[in-house]
DNA sequence: GTCTATAACCCGATAGAC
DNA sequence: GTCTATCGGGTTATAGAC
């Protein structure tokens, strides 16, 4: 796919669990949704480092963690190279080396970030497969993404805010991976349509509304606001669950 | 404010009115709210031209209007003064006749945008004033707010997602407007609840996430897709009723 | 694999003619 | 009020030494 040898490695999508071991974060004082602030994210300390532990050989993972954290400060189009080789502890030719040109540094994290966030959705989603009822799998399901969102909130920025920087052919790429995100969400929506534990008259709709909401998270999310991620996934998977149960709750 | 003089004359919040005579817009395929494509905005045809009317002199609104098209399409970092310029029929200098910096054109577009998003919300939230009902005051809410960022979505794309770009300084300025936003919303749940109406365990919380989702319309809502600004609006006003209503809805 | 140096180009903003 | 021309500086990416 063109990425850099070493950073094409960490590639797999193994999932950052439910419970991985991110910092705490929240939402701001009073001005949420306006959260970030015009220099700096706005609360936005680095995602864990270890989310990447498995990019390799190091200076290729020191380079990529460092464009999260410049995209997602600054944005795409506002980091130099210079920038992200300086934060990476290295000069900006250095950059080259691991990596074809600044915009496959921004399709190997959107990529590799769109991996892991369905990986997590799709096993939130299937979870206990046989035995757990749609409002638990939605629940989850919500729970799992809005976590996501705000406990990796820097790399959830690049993913979900970057996309139009993205060159036509790794756009389309990185496009199916939303596609399948949307359709998990779909597909748990209509089986609990189906058991007639939900009443939704418009599933698509339905969908897209808990997966903007989700989305969304990631824009208004800070480090030291009011809310812990978890806090913020139980907010939002019980009013999911109140959008979707009938008149009378099953 | 050190706005170019002429620019300044619309800033007076007049709003767009709930039936301002935008083109229609809609929901892409299947693959929102991953929607945007990486060339050009992904079905965005620029919000109506006469929105921005009020500005004079002519070249003033003429750089206005390709300033908000140029960084609701490229991002506010990408876009280069010459492309704005040139959009506008003008050369790169004639800019700084109008605006004295780059930076100080956005503010003009955050802040009158984020004025009439606000004098939207507050009509929609005291409409009927004395008799209509707090749902009925949260339905126009969500319906003003709504449609306002899925017709006027190339507006709002800058007023919402080129916040970072600001100096300190109008950051400031504009987060006291995003403040009195959040509040009109927070209000009409309050009175809901204090009404026997609603039943919401997290006031502050179902503000946050009444306002991302009508926000994030801004993000994945494209003309061309299946759905028009009034049925988003539709949509989205009934999912929040149910986000509030009580277990046997009154 | 990392460095210094640099090519080739583009940026925001200004000067001064008209 | 708009133009042409340009200043001073920053940009991505490469060349070649070590």
């Amino acid at each position: 796919m063109g990425a850099g040898a070493g950073a094409e490695a960490g590639t797999g999508a193994e999932a950052d669990g439910p419970e991985a071991d991110g910092p705490e974060a929240d939402e701001p004082e009073a001005d949420a949704p306006g959260a970030q602030a015009p220099e700096g994210d706005g609360g936005g300390l680095p995602d864990p480092d270890d989310a990447w532990a498995d990019v390799t050989p190091d200076a290729a993972r020191r380079l990529l963690v460092a464009a999260i954290e410049a995209f997602a400060e600054r944005g795409y189009h506002a980091t130099t190279t210079r920038d992200i080789a300086s934060r990476a502890g290295m000069s900006p030719a250095a950059l080259y080396i691991h990596y074809r040109t600044k915009e496959e540094l921004l399709f190997q994290i959107s990529k590799v970030g769109h991996q892991r966030a369905l990986a997590l959705l799709e096993g939130a989603a299937g979870a206990g497969a046989g035995d757990a009822s749609p409002a638990e799998r939605l629940g989850a399901l919500v729970r799992a993404f809005v976590r996501w969102h705000a406990e990796r909130h820097t790399t959830a920025r690049v993913v979900q805010y970057e996309l139009h920087a993205l060159s036509e052919e790794h756009y389309a790429e990185v496009a199916g991976l939303r596609r399948a995100t949307e359709q998990v969400v779909r597909q748990v929506i209509e089986d609990g349509v189906a058991a007639g534990d939900f009443d939704v008259a418009d599933v698509p709709g339905a969908a897209l509304a808990v997966l903007s909401l989700c989305i969304d998270v990631a824009r208004w999310f800070s480090v030291g606001g009011r809310r812990t991620p978890e806090e913020v996934g139980d907010l939002y998977a019980d009013l999911v669950l109140r959008m979707v149960r009938p008149e009378r709750a099953g």
